[in-house]
DNA sequence: CAACGGCATTGATCTCGCTCAAGGTGGCGA
DNA sequence: TCGCCACCTTGAGCGAGATCAATGCCGTTG
C-alpha cells in the first residue's frame, strides 16, 4: 500500500498513446511537473470540495468518480481507466469524488501548472478537448443504458459498455476456454445504485442472463459473455458500431484470464 | 417558420454572457465566421452521421440531443438552452441528432472555421473547453437523477435539474402569484423515454406530487412549485447548493408569468 | 482460532409501474 | 368549419422489482 512515487515519470507518461504521440518538447515538460502516486484499492484520490485541486491522467487500474449521498451511499456516475483524464480545468472544485476501485496508478499535476502548459501547447489543449469529448459521449451512453425500463437491460447495456467504452482496458477482459470474460470492476452495492436498483435485482438479473445462456457466472466480479450480439439484443442498442465480436476482445485480451 | 438569416449576427452573439466578455478582436471574427439559423419546432438541426460538420451557440430556444433507436422512438440524452454550445470540436460525427424541442435560433460555425479560430485565439478555447466541463457535469447529474429507482424520485429530480442546471433560461421559469413556475420544454412521451417510464407512468407521478402538494399543475406543460426544498427531499438529493430558494428563481424570472 | 462484518445469493410478500384500453382535449389541415 | 391525429389523462390487471428476512461465504480483526 505504498502511496508514493513508483518507478520514473517518464515511461509511466508514455503509457498513454495519446501522450506518447505528443512532440518530444510538451512531453518533457509534463514530464517536469507531474508526479506519480499509486493508490490502494478503496483509497480516496480525490474528495469533493478539495481545495486542494488538480488535474491527472490515469496510468494504470480502475478509478470511480462517485456522487456522495446524504445517507452515506456512494453513487457512481463513471469509471476512469487507463488513459482517462480527470478534474477540472479551468474551472471550480468537482463536486463528486473520486476512489480506486482497483489499485491504481495516477499521474497528477498541479491544476495552475498544468493550465499553464495548455496554454504554451495547442497540440495539448486539443488533446484535453477531445478527452472531455470522450467523457461526455460516455456520459451520455450511460444515460441510454440508464432509461432502460427493466434491470435486465440496464445489466446488459452496462456489460456492453464495459466492451465498447471501455474495451483498451487490459484489466477488465480475459480469454478463459476461447470465452471472453469480464471482470465487473464493482461490487453488487455499487452496481445496482449505478443501475437504479437493488444489489437483490442485480444478482437476480445476472442469474436471468446466465440462465438464458447469454452469459456464465465465474465468480460474483468474474462473468464469461457467450455473444455480444445477444447482450446487444438484451439491451435494446441500435448498432455495436464496428467489428465488435467476443473473439476481437478476447483476442486483444490475449489470452491472460488473470 | 422561416429558415435563414433573421436579424444581424451581431447582437445575437451577444447575448451569450460568456461571449460578450470576450475582446472586440475575437467577437468580430466570430461573427463574420458564424451564420443565425432558426428552427422551428420538431425540426432537425443535426442528423446522426451528418458530414456538414459544424459547430454552434444556441442563442434563444429550446434543442434536446437524441439518439435514434432502431424501433424508431427518440431517446433524449440532453436538452440545449440559451449559450450552450453544441458540435464536436476536431472529432468525427456527432452520434447524437438534434432537434428544436421549440422554436429557436442558433448561430452555427463551419467547424473548420471555427477550429482555426480556437487555435489563434486561447480565451475562446478556453471558453469551448468550459462549456463541455459544463454538459459533462450536467450529464453525471442527469445520470444521478437517472438512477433513482422510483418514477416519482426521477421526476422531481428532472425538475429540480430545471432549477438549477438550467436556470439561467428565461422561457422556463416564470411567477404566478408570487409562486414559481416550471414550464416543461418536453412533451409527455419525451419525458418517459428520458427518465425510462411510459407517459402514463409520468402523467400519474405529476398528479402524485400535485396530490402531496409539491407542486401544482396548471397545464400539462407548466407547473408552479411550492417548495423546492420538498421537491429536493423527493429526489433525495443531498444538497442545493447555494441559496436556492422559490423565492429566489421567480424573482430572476421578474414576474412574467409568461 | 474464533468472532465479526460486509457481500452475494435465495425466498416470500407486497408495491410500483408496465401494459392494454378508453375517453377527453387541443392543434392542424382539408 | 369539420374531421383527424397526437397528446394527456384515467382505469383495470398483471408482472417486475422493491422490501424484508435468512443463509453461506470470505477477509479482517480481536
Amino acid at each position: 500500500m505504498r502511496n508514493d512515487s513508483g518507478h520514473g515519470a517518464a515511461d509511466a507518461l508514455a503509457t498513454i498513446p495519446e501522450i506518447a504521440d505528443l512532440p518530444d518538447e510538451i512531453r518533457a515538460e509534463l514530464k517536469t511537473i507531474c508526479r506519480i502516486r499509486r493508490f490502494a484499492q478503496g483509497q480516496l484520490v480525490t474528495e469533493v470540495g478539495d481545495t486542494n485541486e488538480m488535474v491527472g491522467y490515469v496510468i494504470d487500474g480502475i478509478l470511480r468518480m462517485q456522487k456522495t449521498l446524504p445517507d452515506g451511499r456512494q453513487h457512481v456516475v463513471g469509471l476512469l481507466v487507463a488513459g482517462d483524464m480527470f478534474g477540472r480545468v479551468y474551472d471550480g472544485p468537482s463536486p463528486f469524488a473520486i476512489e480506486a476501485a482497483a489499485d491504481s496508478e495516477v499521474c497528477v499535476f498541479q491544476r495552475a501548472r498544468f493550465e499553464a502548459l495548455l496554454a504554451r501547447f495547442p497540440e495539448l489543449d486539443r488533446l484535453v478537448l477531445l478527452h472531455f469529448l470522450t467523457e461526455l459521449d460516455r456520459a451520455r451512453d450511460w444515460m441510454v443504458v440508464l432509461a432502460t425500463p427493466k434491470v435486465r437491460g440496464r445489466l446488459a447495456g452496462f456489460l456492453l459498455m464495459l466492451c465498447t467504452r471501455y474495451r483498451n482496458v487490459g484489466h477488465l477482459f480475459g480469454d478463459a476456454d476461447g470465452r471472453l470474460t469480464i471482470r465487473i470492476p464493482i461490487g453488487r452495492p455499487d452496481l445496482a445504485h449505478l443501475l437504479g436498483a437493488r444489489p437483490e435485482s442485480v444478482s437476480r438479473a445476472f442469474h436471468a442472463l446466465a440462465d438464458d445462456g447469454i452469459l456464465e457466472i465465474l465468480r460474483p466480479d468474474l462473468v464469461a459473455i457467450r455473444s455480444i450480439e445477444d447482450l446487444a439484443e438484451e439491451a435494446g442498442e441500435p448498432e455495436l458500431g464496428d467489428g465488435l465480436t467476443v473473439e476481437t476482445l478476447a483476442q486483444a485480451a490475449g489470452g491472460a484470464g488473470r
